[in-house]
DNA sequence: ATTGACCTTAAAGTTAGCTCTAAGGTTATA
DNA sequence: TATAACCTTAGAGCTAACTTTAAGGTCAAT
């Protein structure tokens, strides 16, 4: 049975955000002790990180209660219902893994071109990654926020 | 030359929206009118969408600025610089990619398992997904936010 | 020449997702 | 037994990223 502060350290989210879950549904402690405090099990570790994964994947707090509603309340969904859901997010996690691809290629474009690559040692030239699909380059600076 | 509508119209994000990462150092118009209208051109087309694939894949308004000053802002940034922030955008993106496969690959466990998968016509049962990596089922309703 | 659909800036309002504070109870160690 | 390091709830505060509003200028078509 782990405590609030352990749970947090087994998945790097704060007793805060923890709470926070709970009160928005997403996750619940399996059992609380004498004194009221919070008691996990295994399970909960799974589940929370669960949803620490689909946060990181850009899922909102609600896609995720629904991605969970699919595993834990099975008697209010049919099993339409049930692939309906699971298709729609599956196509969405396919789109986000297309675009991830489309950056990632970008960037070992950038990095194989820029200084170091192998036609490349001695200056700079990143038009090789622009010319492979970056937007081109001008003159303006780009501002970094604040 | 495009007016604003009209890249708006080509990226999918909102007027406003250009003008708010306009402010905020992202993108800038090539041309104004006489007017004052914003007028873009092709490379601008480009620019927006780069900054709207990296928005789609979980970076921050900030990163993208710190990923857009790397193309655009050669003479303040060194070749370690560049390939600093490069290497590491690009870990991110990799640990970004893995946890994506991760739901992909659970939301396919989850669709062959349930309702309709070859061993599994009549009933839905969510048990192989779960027992796949996903975290047990228990007996709490997950309620949706709202 | 006036209507309506655009465009401008500046600034206020909104939402999600935390993050922190206050006020107080619990538990382990010195 | 007292000190510190936990835990509790309720609620306020914060930041990012929009989104809307206000007040007004522009432009094409009737």
């Amino acid at each position: 049975m782990l405590k609030i502060s352990e749970l947090s350290q087994q998945t790097g989210l704060s007793a805060h955000t923890l709470r926070y879950y709970e009160k928005h549904g997403l996750i619940n402690a399996s059992n609380r002790s004498e004194a009221g405090y919070r008691l996990y099990i295994d399970s909960d570790v799974r589940r929370v990180q669960f949803v620490k994964t689909a946060r990181n994947t850009g899922f909102s707090l609600a896609d995720i209660g629904q991605l969970l509603s699919i595993r834990v309340d099975k008697r209010s969904h049919s099993c339409q219902d049930v692939t309906d859901i699971t298709q729609k997010k599956l196509l969405e996690v396919n789109a986000k893994l297309a675009e991830l691809q489309s950056m990632q290629q970008t960037l070992k474009l950038l990095l194989a071109s820029c200084c170091g690559g192998p036609e490349n040692a001695t200056h700079c030239s990143i038009k090789e990654a622009l010319d492979a699909g970056l937007p081109r380059e001008d003159n303006n600076e780009a501002r970094l926020i604040k």
